[in-house]
Order: structure tokens, then C-alpha cells, then sequence
DNA sequence: GGGATTGGTGGATGATTGTCAAACCATCCC
DNA sequence: GGGATGGTTTGACAATCATCCACCAATCCC
């Protein structure tokens, strides 16, 4: 499950504070980091999120500047890849943010903004 | 005092998390950041903030997009301006996000030689 | 094998952005 | 008035970035 092949990502100790914020400080990361906050495995199909209007090539974008800046992870199965948040290592480097973040941004980053949102791929799956 | 004259910045209930993110989403506005955290005034000098390298109309235009995403809070006292972290706005609007930012940025956004706290500027000069 | 599915790569392009330089503006002080 | 001081504005320029498009790669299923 958990130990398939992962797409290269920094170690914990490598995540820098800045990199991660210039990540989310982009409207459609921080959306997607709100999809993966319910610590669930994600597909990459952007539909349901909210992100219809863009191309699939520009979500896999933003899905490799979170994986790169350290926010998340993703595993590789077959031919889908399973996006989750890598919630352990950043409480473990920033304790305290990832809980602001997630409290706060729903004030700011509501779903209306960038669609529907209708929730998690894999969720509960 | 706090009543001076005032640069242009957003009411609290606008200030937006993916803007603010995306202000503190590079090296120099961080370190500006940190240099506000001890909730003094802070003239525009950039010199003892290890930000020597940088011409001050580069400083005054990062010190602009902190105001303007809500950030910090510029007062205009004569030819002088001083900046000052947000930070009750920033509490309410988002509790818990500068606590952790300024417990976490340190590690991320160390200065190397600034070793005097001349950045805060009393007011009577 | 052949086709469908899932997702990424690379190029192109327009928009932001970080930076410097020089000019500018307001204020203080002599 | 005339400098000197503190800071902003404008313009220019290179770098980064978000986006789309067409094509590609690996995998699953029949």
C-alpha cells in the first residue's frame, strides 16, 4: 500500500517554510491542498474539485509544485497515482500551520470561488 | 500617534489567506516578516536586515506587497514611514498563522549576519 | 496485440514578478 | 532658499509562472 514506487519528493528536513507558502499561495493549490486535507488518498482527476476550467496538464502542474515544495505525496500504483497530504511531516516541521491553515482557509478560499466542489475521488474509498 | 496618516491597506475582513501566502511565499519579504515580529516600528531602512544587497526601491516594493495583502500596517510620520506587523488583524483573521509562521520561520529563513536588532526604530529621532 | 484509461512531458505564450536605475516628491534642517 | 534625508514611482528587463495544446508513456482489459 503505502510502500509502492513514490514520485521523488524533499525529505522532511528539506522543506522549506517559504517554498511551501509560495506553493499555496496560489488559488488553485490552495484548493487542492483543502481536498487533501481529509487525509485521504487522491486521484488526479481534477473533476469534482472544482478545477474543471483547467486543463489536465496545468493540475498535473500544480500537483507536482505541492509535491515538490513538500506538501504532498504520491504514490504510484498502475497507472494512477494517489495524492495525500504529507500532514506528519509538516506538523513535524511546522507545528501548528498546516491546523491554521486548513481552520482559516475555508474563509478565504471558498469552493464557490473556483466551483462545486464535490469532494474527495478516493475519500473513504 | 497610531492615528497618523495611513498608506492604503485592506480592511481586515478582506484580507485573503492565498494573498497573504503568496506575499510571504519569498526569501526577502519572510525575512521582512521576521524583522516585524517584534510588534515595534520599523523605519524602511533595510540595512540590518541583511538585505544590503538590495537596492531600496526593490525593499520598498516588497514592503508594498506586504501592506497591500494586509500584512503589515505603514504609518506616514513626517518624511518618515513605519512599518508594523498586523498582527491583531492577522490573529483574528487567522488564528493560529503567524504563531506558527514565526515559530517555524526562523529555521527556514535564517540571516546569517545580522546580529544587531537595529531594525526597530524609536520613534523620537 | 489493440484499444481505452490515466496521467505526464515539452513547447509555446501571455501574464506576473523581482530587480535595478534614475528621476521624483516630501520633509527636515541650516 | 538649498541641501540632505527617507522613501516612492516609473520604466526597463530578465526570470518565473500559469495556462493551453499536442503528443507521449505506462497500464489495464478484452
Amino acid at each position: 500500500m503505502t510502500d509502492d514506487e513514490r514520485l521523488p519528493q524533499p525529505p522532511t528536513a528539506d522543506i522549506d517554510l517559504v517554498t511551501v507558502l509560495h506553493a499555496l499561495g496560489d488559488p488553485v493549490r490552495m484548493r487542492l491542498l483543502l481536498s487533501y486535507a481529509d487525509g485521504a488518498e487522491h486521484s488526479c482527476d481534477p473533476r469534482g474539485l472544482g478545477l474543471d476550467h483547467l486543463h489536465k496538464s496545468t493540475v498535473s502542474h500544480h500537483m507536482r509544485v505541492l509535491r515538490e515544495a513538500g506538501v504532498t505525496t504520491t504514490r504510484v500504483a498502475g497507472r494512477n497515482r494517489f495524492v495525500s497530504l504529507r500532514r506528519a511531516d509538516l506538523d513535524a516541521r511546522f507545528p501548528g500551520l498546516l491546523d491554521a491553515l486548513l481552520a482559516s482557509a475555508p474563509q478565504s478560499a471558498a469552493v464557490a470561488d473556483v466551483g462545486a466542489g464535490a469532494g474527495a475521488v478516493a475519500a473513504g474509498a
